[in-house]
DNA sequence: AAACAGTGCAACCGCTCTGAC
DNA sequence: TGTCAGAGCGGTTGCACTGTT
């Protein structure tokens, strides 16, 4: 508290490290260990200050440390943890092996939170931004049909309501790690949820996700999320046709009124793709088909192939108004 | 081809918090 | 109880790289 920085002599250098200082640390730390970081530049011959030297360790000479582009997996993970735990950069970094707090937060800062903003997520409270969302262009493209409506409204599920709404409140209010405790309670509930989710089986298989080595797409973290508990509750109460297409556009519009685990559902665009030509769904397809345009997951998940991440984040994230949704009726 | 703007990332700064002594 | 070292965090800087004009 108010002590002066251990870096503020002058004579010790800043900037970049060249390879014999990294080389000196390595080899310093190797014989030595880390730690002791105040004595140790002087004692391995290095002009930077203590502080200096373990932030280079840390970040960068550390040998666990995995370099290179964040993975989609990664990437899913650090959004949901950051929804948890928020900028508790070292509590995430904890949970991505090899990598480190800085590292997460400048990734975060570059990519994910521009990229949040731009799907009109809010990046600290993971919700959606109303307050940037088009509602005009939602009514225009909505196409009225009171009966579906009607169906979808047997697929309104209240309890299961209510606890998307307690999860959206309590995510913003609630002790981090009791939250962090509730996903991981979830997770066993989910994969249940999953292997029961029929007749539209939302679990892929092994070759629908070629990006990843698991069969189902998702790291241990983005299985337990809640909104994918709620999304098996949705998919399992349907067993009509129209029920089918309202089912996956309510699987859809979920998606997009909860906050962060939603992206947990782990598509990529070559996953999506994969996704809507398969079997299961393309029933569905067919049978939108016969009662309306095309809706569901196929608008949804259709997307061109530019950035593979954002195109799948904000494709989830879209608003969608399903055809089976009157919106005169909330008018 | 050159100038400029935008972007990504390593590294630093200043501060607070925590635990050991 | 006070001091100190280490850890952690948010914010910022500087530079290299890339895309655009």
């Amino acid at each position: 508290m108010g002590r002066s920085p251990c870096c503020d002599k002058n004579g010790l250098k800043k900037g970049p490290w060249t390879p014999e200082e990294d080389l000196r640390l390595i080899q310093h730390i190797q014989i030595h260990g880390a730690g002791n970081w105040r004595t140790l530049p002087k004692n391995a011959g290095l002009q930077r200050c203590g502080k200096s030297c373990r932030l280079r360790w840390t970040n960068y000479l550390r040998p666990d440390i995995k370099r290179g582009r964040f993975s989609f997996e990664e990437e899913e993970t650090i959004i949901q943890l950051h929804s948890v735990l928020g900028n508790k950069w070292s509590a995430i970094a904890a949970r991505l092996p090899g990598r480190t707090d800085n590292e997460i937060k400048n990734y975060w800062n570059t990519h994910i939170r521009k990229r949040l903003l731009r799907m009109g997520i809010d990046p600290v409270t993971h919700s959606p931004r109303v307050d940037l969302l088009d509602l005009s262009s939602i009514l225009n493209s909505a196409q009225l049909n009171l009966s579906s409506l009607l169906g979808l409204q047997t697929l309104m599920n209240p309890e299961l309501l209510k606890f998307a709404a307690t999860l959206i409140s309590s995510s913003n209010q609630e002790n981090p790690e009791i939250l962090l405790q509730k996903l991981q309670e979830n997770q066993s509930l989910n994969a249940q949820m999953q292997n029961q989710m029929t007749p539209i089986n939302l679990q892929p298989t092994q070759n629908q996700f070629q990006n990843t080595p698991q069969q189902v797409p998702l790291p241990v973290q983005s299985q337990a999320t809640p909104a994918q508990g709620n999304m098996g509750d949705i998919s399992m109460v349907s067993t009509n046709l129209n029920g089918q297409m309202c089912q996956e556009n309510l699987i859809a519009s979920s998606a997009s009124l909860l906050p962060s685990p939603i992206y947990s559902y782990g598509m990529t665009d070559n996953t999506t793709a994969d996704l809507s030509e398969s079997s299961a769904f393309q029933s569905l397809n067919d049978s939108s088909n016969q009662n309306s345009q095309n809706f569901g997951f196929e608008s949804v998940l259709s997307t061109p192939l530019s950035d593979e991440r954002e195109s799948y984040c904000s494709n989830l994230m879209k608003f969608g108004i399903p055809d089976c949704l009157d919106l005169d009726d909330f008018m």
